[in-house]
DNA sequence: CTTACGGCCTGGGTGC
DNA sequence: TGCACCCAGGCCGTAA
């Protein structure tokens, strides 16, 4: 499931071959995930792509128009949960649910295969790229610790909820959620206003350490996720709690347990992790 | 306005 | 061997 240390991977892989190339062609599979295939199919041959980002979850690929005025707009990737894309030569075996090729200049390939095709693709002008811009939350390894507090003091939903909502912070998405959460020893039903100060502080150092550290090792690979080359990453070696219900927690011992929380299963250790008071069966409101 | 929740999309893995 | 069901993440509608 790339999350922002996969797609941060995969970003750079791009980043070492992609700016530069000239895309030839462009055929497509199934489409029913991207945007304005016909768009695609009539926009991007002949065009340059000139960088690669992340923004969140998104792969951005900067393209620029052989033509005149040589207006840039980008491709924007959301890899879903079983997106991959990569570069090979066009002779490679092609993989099932594999729908979209780009022939480069350099007579290589880059291909997208999304087995569930929840991952989305669409054009991405420069208006929409600012309102893009503008509807999504802090990037957690830019944030300061102040603008971090900020953004999960205010709030009343649980710090899980928070965590996993783009519009707090861009990027995190299940895994990341849980390991973040347990190195800071927080419960992910504790209510995101009603933490501490020194809990958002060990919080805030927890996601950055524990981004960075998947980022060091190239990201999760626990289903499909591979990166720019075909390669899967080793974080999912440095899971400490996520898949590891009945397992004994690397820190006291006691079963991790799983239960669903914002609508995500949720793994902790309920030693570790104190339970907050109101996580408990809601009070029935008591008539006479 | 904020939050919670259920349903939808798809298909591989699991369990019977 | 087959097959029904669960689940994943993002998004949307609805309700409180």
């Amino acid at each position: 499931m790339p999350e922002l240390p996969e797609v941060e991977t995969v970003a750079r892989g791009l980043r070492a071959v992609l700016p530069g190339r000239r895309i030839l062609s462009v055929r497509l599979g199934k489409t029913d995930f991207i945007d304005d295939p016909a768009a695609i199919e009539r926009e991007l041959p002949g065009c340059r792509i000139s960088a690669v980002h992340r923004f969140g979850k998104f792969l951005l690929l900067d393209l620029k128009r052989p033509t005149g005025s040589g207006v840039q707009f980008s491709l924007q990737i959301h890899l879903g949960m079983t997106g991959q894309i990569l570069t090979c030569p066009p002779e490679a075996r092609i993989p099932p649910h594999t729908h979209l090729f780009f022939a480069l200049d350099d007579g290589r390939e880059l291909r997208y295969t999304d087995i569930r095709r929840f991952g989305r693709i669409r054009i991405l002008t420069n208006g929409a790229r600012e309102t893009l811009l503008a509807e999504f939350g802090l990037d957690p390894l830019e944030a300061s610790e102040e603008e971090f507090d900020a953004s999960i003091h205010s709030r009343r939903a649980r710090i899980k909820a928070l965590l996993l909502d783009q519009h707090v912070l861009r990027g995190i998405g299940n895994i990341y959620t849980d390991e973040s959460l347990w190195r800071a020893r927080i419960h992910p039903m504790r209510l995101g206003g009603k933490l501490k100060e020194e809990e958002l502080h060990r919080l805030f150092t927890s996601v950055q350490q524990v981004l960075k550290e998947a980022i060091r090792l190239r990201g999760s690979s626990v289903s499909d996720y591979v990166d720019s080359n075909g390669q899967p990453g080793e974080f999912q070696l440095r899971h400490r709690v996520y898949m590891r219900e009945g397992k004994k927690c690397f820190r006291c011992s006691t079963l991790i347990r799983r239960a669903s929380v914002a609508g995500r299963s949720s793994y902790y250790c309920p030693r570790c992790q104190a339970a907050p008071r109101l996580a408990r069966k809601k009070r029935k409101v008591h008539t006479k």
